[in-house]
DNA sequence: TTCATATACTTTGTATAACTAAGTACATTG
DNA sequence: CAATGTACTTAGTTATACAAAGTATATGAA
């Protein structure tokens, strides 16, 4: 849902992601590169994401840019949903217990 | 930590757990048996919780009552705070990206 | 100039653990 | 007496996060 999330607004390449799932969660989220490469893999293999490779802007590195798909887009809805109704539950039980 | 939360006010069966996880979560955190007793094991393996079977008052059904150790309390606590976190820097995320 | 670090992606293997399904058994209620 | 609810157990499947090791290029400091 995260990586969905960070793809939502424009493509971004697998080591950017990491970095702003690092940044952005306040440092809670520190991904491997072992670790989000095949969650890319997967999403891509689920249609939620497309890829392509394209040189980066001033630097002659290649890099894979991750594009969400409508199907993505729908997908992440559906998990900002789920989400929500699990935090909501686990608070919940933790005040209320 | 769920399963634990409900326990640390006061003894539980299995049963029971599992009505409470599904009243006390507004219906969200709906476990089968198979999956609730698997996951008290596991607790009792790792000692944060202590079981004896008990006949239940009044009836005559014997039950397996789970107790929260002290280990378990701390467990709990460290628990709620790697909860607190996680969904702090998930909201972020939702949020900010 | 060369060594270390950062960038960038891939693949394999392991460990965790949630979940389902199927089984046992007794109690309660219509 | 049959169906449903209560109560616990075990085996097997699946998902997937994660680490580790590998490849490769770029960059900056000594």
């Amino acid at each position: 849902m995260l990586v969905l999330k960070l793809l939502e607004s424009e493509p971004k390449y697998g080591y950017l992601i990491i970095q702003e799932l690092k940044a952005k969660s306040g440092g809670t989220f520190l991904l491997k590169d072992g670790t989000l490469y095949p969650i890319l893999y997967r999403l891509e293999d689920e249609k939620l994401v497309a890829c392509r490779w394209s040189e980066a802007e001033g630097k002659q590195v290649s890099r894979k840019y991750y594009e969400i798909t409508e199907a993505g887009r729908q997908a992440l809805t559906e998990m900002e949903s789920v989400w929500q109704s699990m935090a909501d539950g686990v608070f919940k039980i933790m005040r209320e217990a």
